[in-house]
DNA sequence: TATCATGTTGTAATGATTACAAGTTAGGGA
DNA sequence: TCCCTAACTTGTAATCATTACAACATGATA
């Protein structure tokens, strides 16, 4: 837990047990969570806990570039821990989503070309996963 | 407009007034509508147009691969013309959207590596344009 | 041109996200 | 160590895009 408090430190956010433990789930749930299961599952162990800290704190964490908002389902935002950069394949089938372990090999050419400053890099690919083909 | 009509029954779709008006402002409008927008816009020239019927002509023309659906903004729903394969660009200051163009390298390889069906690739840059750096 | 499956319309519901106000707390300075 | 204040948390209420639904209208086939 010492590691989460001096990633928040480092950031300039301030300390608190809430941040911690949304920043812990999203480092042990690498499952592109959403907002409303973030909360349902840490409701368990902190019942005083309200949607509007996890969505506040889910922003905060965004703005520092400690985890990665993901809007590849359209409907909802899921969050990603940011680790190596890579891309994400979503089954319209299942639903679920999956880690393409590439990085884009143009986005320096794209910000050198167009003059844009490009802080986030998304590659979301659709279709139907392999686990779902098979049925 | 003989065009729009062909590629409706090309795809099997009913002909429709409506439906020819959309098809005809996305392939007018190059500007990545939002829904709503696509509504204000027609409802000018066509009150009787409901939103309702919006929202079901995108959903048919996306499914017949007529229209592009972008999920960039994460708060609402971006429309594309479909013509060449092409990435975007969203500006965090100003929130427009640029077309890239460029095409995802990697798409087949990431099919046959890892065996999903990939029926669309979105690559989306978020970050601030040249435009809004100058100032 | 009669039929009916399909499309359109308007309104009401849904669901994710945000706004807001009141109470609470983290953390620097006395 | 204690106090103070800005920042955080909470709960509820509002917002806004999208979807559901039911009644009506229409395109296209026979």
């Amino acid at each position: 837990m010492d590691n989460y408090v001096q990633i928040l430190k480092k950031n300039g956010l301030k300390v608190t047990p809430q941040r911690l433990e949304i920043l812990k789930y999203l480092d042990t749930h690498r499952t592109h969570p959403t907002a409303d299961t973030i909360y349902s599952d840490l409701k368990k162990t902190t019942p005083s806990l309200s949607k509007t800290t996890v969505y506040n704190t889910l922003q905060h964490l965004g703005e520092h570039g400690l985890v990665y908002t993901l809007t590849i389902s359209g409907s909802e935002l899921r969050f990603d821990s940011v680790i190596n950069p890579h891309h994400h394949f979503l089954c319209k089938t299942c639903g679920s989503i999956i880690d393409i372990d590439i990085e884009c090999p143009n986005a320096r050419k794209v910000e050198s070309a167009g003059g844009h400053r490009i802080d986030e890099v998304h590659g979301y690919f659709k279709g139907v996963c392999a686990s779902c083909l098979k049925e």
